[in-house]
DNA sequence: TCATTATATAAATAAATTCTTATATAATGG
DNA sequence: CCATTATATAAGAATTTATTTATATAATGA
């Protein structure tokens, strides 16, 4: 899975886009993300996971807390993702050019993106 | 489901990021899509349907084909959700007022998101 | 050291997702 | 009308995800 599948997952999902804007505020721990939410302390503790391993946060340790805190330049390649399109996809077609450089690396050749023996 | 939950699922997806990638190049049939992938036709419908379905692309009616192409100002909320939090992800603290203003409607009151009954 | 607090992990489960193959629908051209 | 072509839908299997409760780990402070 690339960091671009994890981030775009990781934003997918309503509770963990509002611990995104939680944390815009300031970082937050486990249990200041908790309160707000109807869900449990270890389904806060999967999510926060799975904005880590998409690099979009990082925590810190204090004593028995890990305060989270928004991973700095990891929206950048979202950004640059959808900076690339954005012209094409608002009807102008500006930077087709930039596109078709880019197009090798998904169109080249046949791609396999099934899952299962090889695909995990 | 709101249309940046739609947005982000859809785009979370390799294969539907590589539809995307050549639907910039201009519109294209579920053969032509199907062409290149190693998945089946059904496959590529269901994956139109999904990125249709987030209003990323519209279909077009010719003859027995069904062209796709990308939909304008389909990006923008994408765009502008991201744009909201770059600056701070980057570490520069401009634009936290329009966080701030933003937040109520995520965080004003515990947040339900489970699903299950009565959250679909 | 022991109780407390903060967080993580495990196990179980329900629901959603992504595929496949088989079949249905719908438009075209002879 | 009939065969062909393009696409959609249905049914079903395998995997993944989001959740819960229960339990483990780890740091603090009395």
């Amino acid at each position: 899975m690339t960091s671009l599948d994890q981030c775009f997952t990781a934003l997918a999902d309503p509770t963990r886009r509002a611990i995104v804007a939680r944390l815009a505020l300031g970082e937050a721990t486990v249990q200041d993300l908790s309160r707000p939410f109807a869900i449990s302390q270890p389904a806060i503790s999967h999510h926060l996971k799975v904005l880590e391993s998409a690099g979009l946060i990082e925590t810190r340790v204090d004593g028995t807390a890990r305060p989270r805190r928004l991973k700095p330049d990891a929206v950048q390649a979202l950004w640059d993702w959808l900076g690339q399109y954005r012209a094409l996809w608002e009807g102008q077609f500006q930077r087709l050019d930039a596109v078709l450089d880019e197009l090798p690396d998904e169109l080249a050749e046949p791609i396999d993106t099934k899952r299962g023996k090889g695909n995990p």
